[in-house]
DNA sequence: GACATTATTCGCGTTATGTGAATAATTAGC
DNA sequence: GCTAATTATTCACATAACGCGAATAATGTC
């Protein structure tokens, strides 16, 4: 399994006939920005995106957590697919058609093995075309998602403060948000527990350290969210 | 092109070698469900999603639009990819992956060429697993998607009467909405116009008809729209 | 001890949303 | 023609959600 995303697999896969393979946006916390996993690809190629052949006897979502567990060295806190690629251009390992999984590591995560690094959203290399239109449809779906899943929550350590929480909604978001009202959204949702423990960052009044524990789905019959219609795009 | 999805065409590809496939979930709407357009295969099979197979030399959402326009009859009004399925059971053609698009046509759309007809999704026939699966993220997307595209609107006819549209919603929502809070938001979204003309279904007010005309979307500058986290699921 | 810094919460004005009822315009029945 | 039934459209008000500035709390620094 440890082999899937060294060079020599690649180097494997690519001078075998064309087949399809998986690309991975891995994504974390790293500061102020995300940060996401490339690996170095065997020959001149520079860096890419960690990524796997699609064999015929494994699922989509299991060849991706073991690209995701190989790749950054513990599993992946959350992943889903996000877009299947054919036309820009062709894939390094000369594959036919690149399905694209989007996930997130916790931020304390361990570094990355050998061939793996990880790097800020601001300061990535230049990529291959077809593997910069995966990254940038992985991030689109980062942000598509936050809400309708605890992306935020698992870019995090298991504990972690309020403003630790806030931080990363506005990196996601891209966009400031004031305290109190996302405070008071939180607590409305019951999505977070208090712990007892603080954290002191040298100045300013500690914070309390809270973990992600959502409450059983309140049956929420009528789904009453009202009909949105301010984000159609013509 | 038109031979796209005929039975001659599904053979010929399913006797090839093993390659990918584009599956298409075409919505309508039909009365008071939605319909899906599916077309007869060519031996015992019995009934199928749209398909054909993908070529190196176009693209994905090229592929997509002709497959709608060769199975319906019709160009499709929205398309969009909604998924990769690999896993369950093997796609009708033999093919090694299956590309799921989902899309719309507009309700008043001629009667769907030779092998296609359009099923109410409340009396499908029974579909081979892997495109049952298909159908289901097809449907899934189209809601998950309905307030972030026009989904609505596209399946309906040029001119429409907004209880046409509220019902539509209420369709692909599955719940009930109020008259009076639909409107105001469709209101403020300034994304109908009025037409001078009026419909009368025979009882009652006539109902005046409305179009689709989204006013240029005003800069929306900071996007202040709220976080959301009643929608996390743990 | 005064001040800077960060965390947490309060309070209030504004906007969005839910909901029942009023008003409007037509057909069906008498 | 008049009345009831039916569908469309809008109003009005109560409630909930949200934006935002300011107050309060707890720590470190000088």
């Amino acid at each position: 399994m440890s082999a899937r995303v060294t060079p020599s697999s690649q180097a494997r896969l690519a001078s075998g006939p064309a087949t399809n393979a998986l690309d991975l946006v891995l994504c974390t916390a790293h500061g102020r920005a995300l940060a996401v996993l490339l690996v170095r690809g065997p020959g001149r190629e520079g860096w890419t995106l960690p990524w796997g052949g699609i064999t015929a006897g494994e699922s989509l979502e299991s060849t991706a957590a073991h690209i995701a567990a190989s790749a950054s060295g513990a599993p992946a806190a959350w992943l889903v697919q996000c877009g299947t690629i054919t036309d820009t251009r062709r894939h390094p390992g000369g594959a036919a058609l690149s399905v694209g999984f989007v996930g997130v590591a916790p931020s304390r995560a361990v570094p990355p093995p050998a061939p793996g690094q990880w790097f800020p959203v601001t300061e990535l290399p230049v990529l291959a075309p077809r593997q910069k239109a995966m990254l940038d449809l992985g991030l689109a779906a980062l942000r598509d998602r936050m809400d309708v899943a605890p992306v935020a929550f698992h870019l995090l350590p298991r504990t972690f403060t309020l403003s630790d929480l806030q931080e990363v909604y506005e990196i996601l978001l891209g966009r400031r948000l004031h305290k109190a009202s996302f405070r008071r959204a939180l607590q409305a949702a019951y999505l977070v527990e208090p712990t007892d423990e603080w954290r002191s960052e040298g100045r300013g009044r500690p914070a309390q350290l809270f973990k992600f524990a959502p409450r059983k789905r309140r049956v929420q019959q009528g789904s009453r969210r009202a009909v949105r219609f301010d984000l159609l795009g013509g």
